[in-house]
DNA sequence: CAGGAAAGCTAATGGCATTAGCCAAGCGCG
DNA sequence: CGCGCTTGGCTAATGCCATTAGCTTTCCTG
């Protein structure tokens, strides 16, 4: 019986195959026996790298919010010509992400790490994210006094958008990417107009 | 021995009240167990009322998704003074809601109906939610050829919102109400920009 | 090449849903 | 009044999952 090599890194990153070949559920339904059978194991043979479901559900959802955060810091990087233009392009890397792999976007929520005194790194990796969107809506020129207010606008407009076409919440598909584009332009408009306040 | 003197809607009653005293994971948690514990009965007892979990579930969601169609019909009823007022009066209605019964939020999601053959009551009373939030923004003179996007800017907006807030998603508690009115208002002022189009 | 740490295993426990099959409560009808 | 059937409840058994305990074997290290 030869052994099968494994560690942690690996179990994390065959439990992210199981995320991704699970379609917008991979998530939820994310187990240790899937996990055991990929790598050609016996379930309690994954104790030995990681400390159960939960902490592996943790690890996953590292990776993930990490790759949304990454994926944002490269926009912020090279915005676009428009001052408006990085706030429509974060947008758009957000869904863009979740169509890709909608089973690592359902990983990223999470009332499960907000109030889980050991996931103090997704917390941050998450506290990063925001902070990509913070400085987005800043170059738009929305005041100070209303910073947080735009962006929790922006966070529930994309959030809320990105969960409901996953979900299959739109009924019919008419042209779900005119929608989005229409969520967008509404949303940097109007904030775009706060200004003035 | 006596008997409990269960019936289908008893179960479901009870079950409702698991799911609100589950908090904002209550209907996440909904167990047989659970609800058979507070029935006073043993599990499989529950079989002789409802079909299994999964129709409980369902249940329980239709119950959730009628209470929300009948808020809205009501704020349609009596639409506040100015035009704009109904989709105001609506969004803070669901958000409202939520709050009230965060367990009963959750119910009213599903990717879980939008692809179950037997929740074909769930999707038409959701389609009642979805024309009533039509309807408002149709009174704000959005052009039909955008009413689609327009409602589901409005849908994602709010849902959005509502799942961050009771996720805890929202760091602080700076002034939640302040940001949701800053989101309604924007929706609302957005929407009847689109006029022009 | 010996020995111990590390990686795998099997077995056992406990929570959950579900199915099968038994028993008794209570209603309706003679 | 009592017989019997429908019906609601039960216990027992199965299966899937996570987790723990404790054993064995591999393989690196000295």
């Amino acid at each position: 019986m030869p052994r099968a090599g494994l560690d942690r890194a690996a179990v994390v990153a065959l439990a992210l195959a199981v995320v991704d070949d699970g379609g917008s559920t991979g998530f939820a339904d994310l187990t240790l026996s899937a996990v055991a059978a990929r790598a050609g194991v016996a379930v309690p043979s994954l104790y030995k790298h990681v400390a159960g479901l939960p902490a592996l559900r943790r690890e996953v959802a590292l990776v993930c919010v990490e790759e949304l955060r990454d994926a944002l810091a490269a926009v912020d990087v090279a915005p676009a010509a428009e001052p408006d233009g990085t706030l429509r392009a974060m947008a758009h890397t957000v869904r863009d992400l979740a169509r890709r792999s909608p089973g690592r976007y359902q990983a990223v929520q999470g009332s499960l790490w907000v109030h889980d005194p050991d996931a103090d790194a997704v917390r941050a990796a998450g506290a990063a994210v925001v902070d990509h969107l913070s400085a987005a809506v800043a170059a738009l020129g929305v005041p100070a006094e209303r910073r947080i207010d735009a962006v929790r606008a922006v966070r529930a407009a994309v959030h809320g958008f990105v969960v409901l076409e996953l979900d299959g919440g739109f009924g019919m598909p008419d042209d779900v990417d005119a929608s989005f584009d229409f969520l967008v332009e509404g949303l940097v408009s109007g904030l775009r107009r706060v200004v003035v306040t």
